[in-house]
DNA sequence: GCCGTTTTCGGCCCGACTGTTTTCAGTCG
């Protein structure tokens, strides 16, 4: 039983007691224990097993402890069945839809009998929306658009989707006059991997000015809202950007209250209220008086606590951890002096050795590993022992001929089903850098699974572990297997965990990430990459890092190449 | 339903915008 499934039962849970309009503080406990439970690095079913007391978990009490045991029995809980019984069963995707709440929800079921997306589309579609109580016609265009949004981003973009949209926006903003400074907010700040819409707060030199400069932004296909403090559109991508218009005085206070998340944010106005204080997008006020606001640093001192990075953000221990004066120096871009994971033509990537190594070169690298896949990857030609003996001394040979640069025979060995490595032992004894992954066999049983890759890192042979857990967001779960046994296992043989910045996997996660560090291993940020530009990814990854906490000595190639290769090298 | 250096009851973050109605409820972040 993974965690997300007993998120999901507690969110669903939630969702249903919206619509059915019941106490609003319970709703927001089942949401919170849902955060909870699907945050959590260890599987809960793991902690019921070693007897660990569910209540000691934050947002979890008697009540929730007990329906996470009913629901690793059975997989469900006799609330969540007996509250399906009062409500169609798709009625709480209406929520999914923007603009649509749990009371709209409530009504258009009652009144129109809508039970499910597919009903409401047609409802909507046929003009049957206008006439229900409290909606007109531009609730019913504006759940049409909603319908469009919902279904083009699946309520969510992916990060370098959001980045590269970051990146145009902030050069239009850049070139209007009315606006004296601006900076993204919201999830993207956070660099969460996935993000549902955009946040930028405008300090304007005159606000009118400024909102029809943004309106004119040529890939805006609609506006959302448009008001004095701030303006809404929808971008043809379907992605909506909201702009707030601040005051300098007040910018700091914007910049945490937009950046979030909704977490971190209640857990600080708490701590403001215990000082009888209170904090707001505006500063942080004593009665009338505002103590701070000008700059986020100013306001977190304020309330006795050092800046904290946004990527921490997620009320995971910051807040305690920036009292204390103990928050991470977490690592930075900078700090990379290598890639220790990249294809070449010899399997599927684009590039030659010889253009790998130039483009590692250009970015300022000390270091890179070749790492082509092993056999069982036969759509990538995979390479089998000769070929692979072969490729070994052919990156050898160009590595003779670079000066002041290390480069290093590497490979991607498969980890096949029974947890054997894809090449003879021999072969990878004799590369400089093994990295083995998962890329078959995924719907294996959590204790297949978790022995699989535990012999895999028990070989002697492996450095490291590739994308350990194969997912792909969005498109395919991750593979389940024992977290803390395969860590475990990495720590005693000192094999490290690979962050792939594939957009698209982002594995390991960043929960994985803070739970990894405090374990002790080192981890490897790679790219993966399949064609000279893909090194450029390596962006995506520092930022999984950044948000698992990791400081530059827990990331492996943040090391000079001489260290590198003392740390690597076989006994 | 959870929680506690104001603890076992009585709170629980808070402001802006839209659409529809006629003074405000619903939704969002």
């Amino acid at each position: 039983m993974e965690n997300s499934q007993i998120a999901a039962v507690f969110d669903e849970i939630g969702d249903i007691l919206e619509i059915l309009g019941e106490n609003a503080f319970r709703i927001r406990s089942y949401h919170n224990a849902a955060r909870t439970v699907g945050d959590l690095p260890d599987r809960i079913e793991d902690l019921v097993g070693a007897g660990k007391d569910l209540t000691e978990l934050p947002g979890i009490g008697e009540s929730m402890a007990e329906k996470i045991r009913d629901i690793l029995k059975s997989g469900t809980c006799p609330t969540l069945e007996d509250l399906r019984k009062r409500l169609p069963p798709h009625l709480t995707d209406l929520l999914m839809v923007k603009g649509l709440g749990p009371k709209r929800a409530k009504i258009l079921y009652e009144k129109a009998g809508i039970k499910s997306l597919d009903e409401l589309k047609a409802a909507a579609e046929a003009g049957k929306i206008r006439g229900i109580e409290g909606m007109g016609e531009k609730t019913e265009q504006n759940i049409l658009k909603g319908l469009v949004t919902l279904a083009a981003t699946a309520g969510r973009i992916g990060i370098k989707q959001a980045a590269e949209l970051v990146a145009t926006i902030s050069k239009h903003l850049d070139g209007t006059k009315a606006i004296r400074r601006f900076q993204v907010t919201g999830s993207f700040r956070r660099r969460r991997e996935t993000i549902g819409d955009l946040d930028f707060l405008v300090e304007a030199v005159d606000r009118a000015a400024a909102a029809k400069a943004i309106l004119a932004y040529e890939s805006v296909e609609d506006t959302i809202a448009s008001g004095a403090e701030k303006v809404s559109v929808q971008l043809a991508s379907g992605v909506q950007v909201d702009f707030r218009f601040v005051e300098a005085a007040e910018f700091g206070a914007a910049e945490m209250y937009f950046t979030g998340s909704k977490a971190h944010n209640i857990t600080l106005r708490k701590r403001a209220q215990k000082e009888d204080l209170k904090l707001n997008e505006y500063g942080l006020f004593r009665g009338e008086k505002r103590l701070a606001g000008k700059t986020e640093e100013e306001v977190f001192k304020a309330l006795g606590l050092a800046w904290i990075p946004p990527e921490l953000r997620e009320d995971r221990g910051e807040i305690e951890a920036a009292e204390k004066g103990t928050l991470p120096k977490l690592i930075e871009r900078s700090d990379i002096k290598g890639d220790l994971h990249v294809h070449t033509d010899a399997t599927d990537g684009a590039g030659t050795i010889e253009e790998m190594v130039a483009a590692a070169q250009a970015r300022g690298y000390q270091y890179l590993a070749i790492t082509d896949h092993s056999k069982a990857v036969t759509v990538a030609h995979g390479l089998n022992d000769a070929q692979m003996r072969r490729h070994a001394d052919r990156i050898r040979e160009c590595a003779a001929g670079l000066k002041k640069f290390t480069l290093l025979a590497g490979v991607e060995v498969d980890i096949l089903k029974d947890g054997r490595l894809d090449l003879d032992e021999k072969v990878l004894a004799g590369l400089d850098w093994v990295c083995a992954s998962v890329h078959s066999y995924f719907e294996q049983p959590e204790d297949v699974m978790t022995s699989r890759m535990v012999a895999a890192i028990k070989s002697g042979v492996v450095h490291c572990i590739g994308h350990p857990f194969a997912r792909l967001i969005g498109k395919r779960d991750p593979i389940r297997f024992d977290a803390e046994k395969v860590f475990a296992a990495c720590k005693e043989q000192g094999v490290c965990l690979e962050i792939n910045s594939w957009p698209d996997r982002l594995d390991l996660p960043d929960v994985y990430c803070k739970r990894a560090r405090e374990i002790g291993l080192t981890m490897v940020i790679s790219t993966d990459s399949h064609k000279t530009a893909d090194l450029d990814l390596m962006e995506y990854g520092v930022w999984v890092a950044r948000r698992g906490w990791l400081e530059k000595a827990d990331v492996l190639n943040t090391l000079s190449a001489a260290a590198i290769e003392k740390r690597i090298k076989r006994t």
